[in-house]
DNA sequence: TCTGGGGTCCTAGGACCC
DNA sequence: TCTGGGGTCCTAGGACCC
């Protein structure tokens, strides 16, 4: 049966999970930043009014901010990722083909049916997200993925549709697209734009109908692809289940400058330990892990990077093995002497969890494996109970920690903590 | 003073092999 | 004097997405 694909996204999704808990800021300009405080990372339609951009230094709108009074709030994602599952279970109940693309978007395959009942249809799903969850989306419609992005666009920029558009019409498609400019076109960015608007090619009519052989010597086949997907030719199909990860990283700039090697150590322990739980959540192991250093981008003193890939014994995702890995690395990688803001962890060579373990000679392997497995089975348990430091490998109870992040506006975690449920105050009438 | 984090895919170029 | 060619694998870097 012929199908066609709905996106599914949530709108402003992150200041929407805010105001969730805190309606009296409906109406009203909200942001959200980035790890550590730094960048502007979501905004309500009030903030984008107001004229902050997507992804700027939080201290260059610091007095816009102030003067409008904008309620700025720290990254919580325990929050946002416990309201992004509800989204998707509602979704789930509807239809079952749903892949999750992102936290905030969903791509669904749904059967052709008349117009009027795909978009009553879609209106209901909508309708169920708002009144289950609480949280406001907007759903396009179309034959190929990335028209179905268009849609969801004009779905979210123009009120007199209510949050849902239709674009499998073919002869109202030129339409719409002639208004869209190409680096809003899915998977274009600013290198691409420069070299199509370089060529007069504007808008996304102007992609759809540019010369093929030009687009797949400029753009790879990636770009061909794209225009392929505006002509209503669908390239990307729906990943209904989610497929084993290539890579798994953990990384974060530092609160403070750091420049002892201890409190390097320590953030790297942190960022394996945190790295290895999301191995070992999902059912699979790591072959190698990749440990980075590195100072600011913006620090004009002196600059240093650096990397370094180990190869581990066999897949592995326990935690004290990784660990051991990683201070070999971060051993060789550190220069005394640099003001460090950055370090990371990223693990590769991914496979199933025991899938293809060899024997190993040098140990003795099967009974050691097999206790290391339940220690780290406890462990993820007590984390998850109690939350994720409460069992830690490592670490020193010194009180300055530089390197921790700095998140001084976070909203308590609503959904997922007992101890921060809201609470509803009753009154005597 | 203050600038995020976590991914994927593609290509070019080098090493190596036969 | 004349010094192949094709395949594979790996890595680094670019581009893009949310």
């Amino acid at each position: 049966m012929k199908k066609v694909f709905a996106l599914v996204d949530c709108n402003n999704f992150y200041a929407s999970c805010e105001r969730l808990f805190r309606p009296e800021l409906n109406g009203k300009p909200v942001v959200v930043l980035s790890n550590n405080d730094g960048c502007i990372v979501a905004r309500s339609n009030e903030a984008k009014a107001l004229g902050i951009p997507m992804g700027a230094p939080l201290f260059k709108f610091k007095d816009l901010i102030a003067r409008h009074k904008a309620h700025v709030f720290s990254s919580n994602y325990a929050l946002y990722g416990d309201l992004s599952h509800r989204v998707m279970d509602v979704l789930r109940q509807m239809e079952p083909e749903v892949e999750v693309y992102s936290i905030d978007e969903a791509f669904i395959s749904l059967p052709v049916t008349k117009v009027w009942d795909r978009v009553k249809y879609a209106a209901e799903m909508r309708e169920r997200v708002r009144k289950h969850v609480g949280i406001p989306v907007s759903i396009g419609i179309a034959t190929t993925k990335t028209l179905a992005k268009i849609a969801n666009r004009v779905a979210k920029k123009h009120a007199q549709f209510k949050g849902v558009f239709d674009l499998v019409d073919t002869s109202q498609i030129d339409q719409v697209l002639e208004k869209i400019e190409v680096n809003d076109v899915w998977g274009i960015g600013r290198r691409s734009t420069e070299k199509l608007n370089s060529r007069g090619i504007l808008t996304a009519l102007d992609l759809k109908r540019a010369d093929s052989t030009w687009i797949r010597k400029q753009l790879t086949v990636v770009g061909a692809r794209t225009v392929m997907e505006l002509n209503g030719i669908s390239c990307i199909s729906l990943e209904n289940a989610p497929a084993c990860p290539k890579s798994i990283m953990t990384s974060r700039s530092f609160g403070h400058p750091v420049t002892d090697i201890e409190d390097l150590r320590e953030a790297v322990i942190t960022f394996v330990s945190i790295a290895a739980a999301k191995l070992r959540k999902q059912a699979v192991e790591a072959a190698a892990l990749n440990l980075f250093i590195s100072t600011g981008p913006f620090d004009e003193q002196s600059q240093y990077s650096n990397n370094q890939t180990m190869t581990l014994h066999q897949p592995t995702s326990s935690t004290p093995e990784l660990i051991s890995a990683a201070l070999l690395g971060l051993k060789s990688l550190y220069r005394p002497g640099y003001r460090y803001r950055k370090a990371g962890v990223m693990l590769t060579g991914i496979v199933q969890q025991g899938y293809s373990r060899q024997l190993d000679l040098f140990s003795s392997a099967q009974q050691e494996v097999k206790e290391d497995k339940e220690l780290m089975t406890a462990l993820d348990r007590i984390n998850s109970k109690w939350g994720r430091s409460t069992i830690q490998y490592g670490m020193t109870t010194a009180e300055e920690k530089p390197w921790l992040m700095q998140q001084t506006r976070k909203s308590p975690a609503y959904t997922t903590n007992w101890q921060e449920l809201p609470m509803v105050k009753a009154t005597a009438l």
